[in-house]
DNA sequence: GATATATAATGACCACTGGTCAGTTATATT
DNA sequence: AATATAACTGACCAGTGGTCATTATATATC
């Protein structure tokens, strides 16, 4: 049956237009200033038909986690490419993550939510479930010279995931603390020295703690 | 002039009683689910009259940072008592970092959403300088402990403040990010684990990076 | 081609939000 | 008792996320 295969894949073109409108409009204004009459009209469809694709308007926005998550898996492959040794690796997926958040940082936003469950109130059982697993596909691959620090005796430490949650988490504060708004930062210096000095502490405290 | 003066006294008993029902609403149910209906109807007063003592929701939210920030002074001075030489202070001031997040979950939120400035918005500049130094007095005593390390050459590091931020963003970030849903709780193993982990990683870190 | 059926899209409508302000009430001064 | 000042009210506004009976469109059957 050629329709019903056009029929579906004409529904899912349509999906994703209306992802790509949202996106749009969350990025530019984010979650909460973005209104469903806005990405309606951007989709130039009618409000009730966003509610046909999307159950809600968290819906719509964790939607783009994936996306997100798909995009850093990708730079923390790109990061390790020729670095040898687990304490270099660990850091280029440490300087990687600084730099998602930076050249991509409503994603690192959207993911921050999630993980924190400010936006995932009404989010349906799989769509969630899709989620975790982008994020703790992440997590494990920082977790991989963690393992092999361990391995060599080089780490003391015997949790490697717990470690890797440390790590991802520790940069995450963080990073968001210096978002504060712009004009009346909150923290002193730059990020990027603080970042340094987080990725020196840690490295050398995985060495002798 | 008596009058005045009573008069002046009731106003900030007023404004007291308004920040009191607030406080209520906004712990019970968070910043966004709480509506100025709500506060006025617990305040026994017209929404109206709430605008008469506060700008708007976020700043009626935001006056609340301030209580919290002295609630974790105290928690610090408390936790130092008895503490001798930096390490011992330095695990002491984030034991009770964690402690606080737990014991007063909306006031270490409150502190967040300040320092991220997602609800800072149309905070007045006064109001926002006062709660600013609130926080700044806390990552001072921070970075107490640190100066006394770097004295004794113990901790090779040059600036107090810049770690004192690292420690503190590092500890939010964990903290944050394992408060996800209940029911479908983001990260693994205990949050206490993860504390004392990160504490570990990070005194170790001070002695010799 | 005409008719019936299934699917897709609509937009008026609902209860609600944060915020405003002309008008009312209470208190203090003369 | 009359006036002036301060405090308070609640109807009102434009906007929100979300719903659903209705309408339009494409497909299947005769």
């Amino acid at each position: 049956m050629g329709i019903k295969e056009r029929r579906k894949r004409e529904k899912e073109h349509r999906r994703r237009e209306i992802l790509k409108a949202a996106k749009t409009l969350f990025f530019e204004q984010g979650f909460f200033a973005t209104s469903m009459n806005g990405i309606a009209k951007a989709a130039e469809l009618s409000k009730g038909t966003l509610y046909l694709y999307f159950k809600d308007k968290e819906e719509l926005y964790i939607s783009l986690q994936i996306e997100g998550m798909e995009l850093l898996n990708k730079a923390f492959n790109k990061a390790v490419e020729n670095k040898t040794g687990w304490e270099e690796k660990l850091r280029a997926i440490g300087w990687a993550y600084y730099q998602f958040s930076r050249d991509h940082q409503q994603f690192f936003h959207i993911n921050f939510q999630f993980q924190h469950g400010e936006i995932t109130r009404s989010t349906s059982d799989d769509l969630f479930q899709k989620c975790y697993e982008a994020v703790v596909h992440n997590l494990n691959f920082l977790s991989i010279p963690l393992k092999n620090g361990m391995a060599a005796g080089q780490i003391r430490q015997d949790n490697p995931m717990a470690v890797a949650v440390v790590l991802w988490g520790s940069l995450t504060g963080i990073i968001l603390l210096h978002e504060g708004k712009d004009h009346r930062k909150f923290m002193p210096g730059s990020l990027n020295d603080l970042i340094e000095i987080s990725i020196n502490l840690q490295i050398a405290g995985l060495k002798t703690a």
